[in-house]
RNA sequence: GGCGCCAUAGCCAAGCGGUAAGGCACGGGUUUGCAAAACCCUGAUCGGCGGUUCGAAUCCGCCUGGCGCCUCCA
């Protein structure tokens, strides 16, 4: 194993700099992430936000610390409403399939499933009770059946933004409600309109507005003080602005949440990817390809807190590049049985086997100063890179499996701290065909050993041509799916 | 109009004061019956102009060009 030593640091969106970790708990942390409004198929904006809070939890429990990560669903929003009508199903029945739906693909990404999913319309208790706290300690008001909070009563508002109040009025974007106090205030609770699904409440019938719903979940399932709030980059403002202003004006403290993190936001074709405009990519569409791993060392080769431009082109040099890791990985390349030599013993040529512990030990401190300094995933991937080369070159000028055998265990340790998982591909991918393959490169192993060229490169060709690579190699022939 | 971010080799992308990580692609090799895979070699002075400094891609100013938020959004 290996074994870090420094203090994790953490760009904090709040103070703009980068923090030593410090939790509330010593060696625990409590994460929320802002989770999906169920209304339309992932795309991959989440697969992108998903992954980086994946990672970042992944790389708290490597160094130790026991993480709660809660992740909510909001199942009830204007959205959901206008899509469930449009489809003549109940809200429900649209929130259900797309959360099932969620759960499958977040797990293909090799995502692990967050400690609580917390969903809106089961929190409705304690969100009441939050919205009447805040209207009894005077940061919100009724106004026929709709619960407004009262942004001037709260100084801080504006603080992770970096925005001003009156800077915000004059952006004059803002509907006004002749109702609302101040043009700013936003609602806490919506007044059920006919047909709409509703709870009952002290104002009467209705549902939580936008943002109250991340703070009563934060406070129920993390005792109100969290470590972590994650989210996109978009959503600093409004949303999480709204929820450090109800949190805190209820809780009567601050801060509510410790360190804010954001993703940076995928980009298309140079601007910002996002269902409203229309230019967006489903997950399931690179999943479905078998690219989900590509797609997480893709994000990972850039930093977290910038914008990540999606290309095709992208994803597929991505694909390249972690099959080279796997080939590095492999415990048995090209048929070679790992053998139990010890290392450093007899090495006949070749880097020796301290020399590749050396290596080992390189890139584990590489990868973990990266890691430390907040979560700089694409130089803990590079790190990862170098060794596998140095795999690779010392496999190719032969050094014993046995002593390469370290090096290459330390390249899958670490890799798994990211959620890579470099399986070989061989075995899976050619469903039923497998076996017909077998047979066909056993023919060809036939044909080649009577110098029948023409037709053995014949069958490779073909099998090529229907995504079945084949490479030959001292012990035969090997063959694996190409993904893409 | 307000707030903020970015501009690094063909493409993607780290670095954030001491003389440019990594990935993909391209070209040249080694290996191979030929390939593939793997390995080796090869490429940038960091948008432009000034300034600070012994020293700047890294700090400051101006310019140009992108982008995000201010409205639902991971």
């Amino acid at each position: 194993m290996s074994a870090p030593a420094g203090t994790i640091h953490i760009y904090n969106t709040l103070t703009r700099r980068k923090e030593p970790l410090a939790t509330i708990e010593p060696g625990r942390v409590r994460m929320y992430v802002c989770g999906v409004t169920p209304y339309d198929a992932a795309h991959i904006g989440h697969g992108m936000s998903t992954t980086v809070f994946d990672v970042i939890r992944r790389y708290l429990e490597h160094r130790g610390y026991a993480v709660r990560h809660v992740q909510n669903f909001t199942d009830i929003d204007d959205k959901i409403i206008a899509r469930a009508n449009a489809e003549g199903i109940d809200p429900n029945e649209l929130t259900e399939g797309l959360i099932a739906q969620w759960h499958a693909e977040t797990a293909v990404l090799n995502a692990l499933p967050a400690t609580v999913y917390p969903r809106a319309t089961q929190e409705v208790g304690p969100i009441v009770a939050m919205i009447e706290g805040l209207i009894a300690n005077g940061h919100a008001y009724e106004v026929e059946g709709d619960v407004y909070y009262k942004v001037r009563s709260f100084p801080d508002y504006g603080k992770l933004s970096g925005r001003d109040l009156d800077d915000l009025l004059s952006g004059a974007r803002i509907e006004v409600d002749e109702r609302k106090a101040d043009p700013l205030d936003f609602a806490l609770w919506k007044a059920a309109k006919p047909g709409e699904p509703s709870w009952q409440s002290p104002w009467g019938p209705g549902r939580p507005g936008w943002h109250i719903e991340c703070s009563a979940m934060s406070s129920t399932y993390l005792d109100g003080e969290v470590d972590i709030h994650g989210g996109g980059a978009d959503l600093i403002f409004p949303h999480h602005e709204n929820e450090i202003a109800q949190s805190e004006a209820f809780l009567g403290r601050q801060p509510f949440a410790r360190y804010w993190v954001h993703n940076g936001l995928v980009r298309l074709g140079g601007e910002k990817m996002s269902k409203s405009l229309g230019n967006f990519v489903r997950l399931r569409e690179i999943l479905d390809r078998g690219l989900g791993p590509a797609f997480r060392l893709m994000v990972l080769q850039g930093h977290y807190r910038a914008p990540l431009t999606y290309t095709e082109e992208g994803l597929l040099a991505a694909e390249r590049g972690l099959g080279r890791l796997r080939a590095a990985a492999d415990p048995a390349p090209n048929g070679l049985p790992s053998d139990p030599v010890p290392p450093g013993l007899g090495t006949p040529a070749g880097p020796t086997g301290a020399d590749l512990e050396q290596a080992a030990a390189e890139a584990d401190r590489g990868f973990h100063e990266a890691m430390d300094d907040d979560f700089n995933a694409p130089v803990a991937v590079a790190a990862l890179f170098d060794l596998a080369r140095v795999v690779n070159r010392a496999r190719a000028e032969g050094t014993p499996p046995g002593a390469v055998e370290p090096a290459r265990r330390k390249l899958v340790e670490l890799a798994g701290v990211l959620g890579l998982t470099l399986d070989p591909l061989t075995p899976d991918g050619a469903g039923d065909a497998g076996p017909f393959v077998d047979l066909l490169l056993k023919v060809r192993g036939e044909l080649r050993a009577a110098k029948q060229w023409a037709l053995s490169d014949m069958i490779r060709d073909e099998l090529a041509g229907l995504g079945i690579a084949v490479e030959d190699t001292a012990q035969g022939a090997s063959w694996e799916r190409r993904r893409g």
